[in-house]
DNA sequence: TTGTAGGCGTTATCAT
DNA sequence: ATGATAACGCCTACAA
């Protein structure tokens, strides 16, 4: 079917040895032979077969990401950012990415076998960690290439490579500015606690409220679903149950457009009477009604960021720094509403 | 390194074909010795060398995509939004996703024949057609399966898979719904010709005014490129060159950003002064300030069926309908604006 | 029921 | 300067 180098040492008449080093640029053939074989290559349209010289070289220049599926429409922008980013680097590295999406569980785990096992790619890119995560488990157990966008759990070591931004901080900073702006009812949104940085942001709001003095009101807390609806349904019950809460936050943007449903949903103004912080700042969230305030954490250059790093350890020159805490910025709109008189 | 089926005969004793067929589930394998080789297989942790199966099967079970790479962090929903479909539809057929990213030109059709001709994938997805598209070209050359989303301009033909929005159909309701709610002054911002639906989109816009019975009037037209500053720019150049425009149709969501932009910059009120449309819908449109009125293209879906499409057609199996032709629909938001006084 | 041989397309090693 | 041989890991005739 397609050209292949025995089809081209046929042609020319020489061996398919030569072919392949004349094509490769050795220095060890003839200027004539090499112009000849180049010349019916080029005539013939070859392209060598990568697969092929995967399996010889045991080499793929590719790169492996696994997402869970997004069935609704704009369900999840963190993962189309960071595979933005990671794309953009890979391409600039030569490398290929290879996506598959499963929703995580043992689904995720076999294809992280197949995959990583089969030997389809060079290296991994984990995101979105879980408590004691299974894939990082295993990634180290074969000592198999990979990168985490995010880290462990606060009580569990992060002895891999990862970049992650520093949740607590971003969390500490959002309350204390609703803080100053006068409230002293804030609400939580947390995901549930398998998810790796929920201890962290839960911290980051515990902090902020000890920093200004004030008591941490357990029932000020609420526990959702990543995602719109999980937010929805545990801003509810915070408006339901301590319905003196002036301001919410949210362990991420997605939650945090869900909070601003359910707070209009009770009849509160968003930002005058309920002020609503986020966290990531997803493109979203600047186009959001009103724009959201948030913890922005710079994702695309993290995927960037990763991707360099997977590829340096692929080859076996991994940098200096291998685990990075990325300060993020609060970014302040007007979901927080104005400053409250005292 | 890694567990081979070597590896396994070694351990077990038996020759590398029948620990094959044993693991392959032929029934011409003794019933225990079977369940020995299962054994030591599961022990060892085997992972079949999917690459090596590609090279003997000449099979890859991976579907191909390029796309445009994406400096910016929202530049371009609409292909995020497709690769969400395309992910989601692959993993149910069992295929992975081979994705890479390079600017169109040269790059991106050096990639295609690497990646194609290289046999890595099984079949492409082409997204985004260009006038008289080389890669379309390339790929009925050799004969490789692929589908479109999006097809050719309206005056060459669309012999391939593909699946597409009727533009024209889409910009003509638009402009229509401007009419009915009283503009007479609407201007267009085109892509530039040499994107495909340009020309669709274009005669959208000219239908809907002859149906009026109004004149077409060409300095009504700006041509800038697709994304937020192309849009803008070509607003500016339509708000400053022809004043009387209280409407501005762009050919997509993003355009319509930067248009909704330029606007705001020239001092006139979006909706109010100025009704602003665009087309996709892509899921920052309904969130916008204000939330945009655009023609609603179901990117998602059609990333789905594509999938299906060519997993069909790579099987040999192609369905009844390999050209298809989506009704978009109309969503009319704020940045209509309210309907004028005739 | 099991094993041998050959090939998928490439590259590396070692002769000539 | 060129070529024969083997190997990457798998699968599939064909033989025994």
């Amino acid at each position: 079917m397609s050209v292949t180098l025995k089809r081209i040492a046929k042609e020319c008449g020489y061996s398919v040895t030569t072919v392949s080093r004349a094509l490769a640029g050795y220095d060890d053939v003839n200027e004539t032979t090499r112009q000849r074989i180049l010349e019916v290559a080029h005539n013939l349209g070859y392209q060598p077969n990568l697969v092929a010289r995967q399996l010889q070289g045991q080499r793929t220049f590719t790169i492996g990401i696994i997402t869970p599926p997004q069935i609704h429409h704009h369900e999840d922008d963190f993962f189309s950012l960071l595979i933005k980013g990671v794309n953009y680097a890979a391409a600039q590295y030569h490398y290929d990415l290879l996506i598959s999406s499963r929703f995580p569980g043992t689904e995720e785990m076999d294809t992280y076998r197949r995959i990583v096992g089969g030997n389809r790619v060079d290296g991994m890119i984990v995101a979105r960690t879980y408590q004691d995560d299974p894939r990082i488990t295993y990634l180290q157990s074969i000592e198999h290439p990979f990168v985490v966008a995010g880290r462990s759990a606060p009580d569990l070591p992060s002895d891999f490579p990862y970049i992650d931004a520093d949740s607590r901080v971003g969390v500490q900073m959002l309350v204390r500015h609703f803080i100053h702006y006068g409230h002293r009812h804030i609400g939580l949104i947390l995901p549930p606690e398998s998810v790796a940085f929920t201890a962290y942001r839960h911290a980051g709001y515990r902090y902020a409220f000890q920093d200004a003095g004030l008591t941490y009101h357990p029932e000020y807390v609420a526990t959702g679903d990543l995602g719109e609806a999980g937010g929805y349904e545990a801003a509810c019950t915070l408006l339901d149950r301590t319905p003196e809460l002036t301001a919410i936050v949210a362990c991420n943007d997605l939650m945090a457009f869900g909070a601003m449903a359910a707070v209009h949903a009770r009849g509160r103004r968003i930002g005058e009477d309920v002020a609503v912080g986020g966290f990531d700042d997803i493109p979203a969230a600047q186009h959001a009604m009103p724009p959201l305030t948030t913890v922005r954490q710079p994702i695309y250059e993290i995927g960037e960021r990763l991707t360099e790093m997977l590829v340096r350890i692929i080859a076996d020159e991994p940098p200096a720094e291998t685990q990075i805490l990325i300060e993020p910025a609060l970014i302040v709109r007007a979901s927080s509403g104005q400053p409250r008189p005292q």
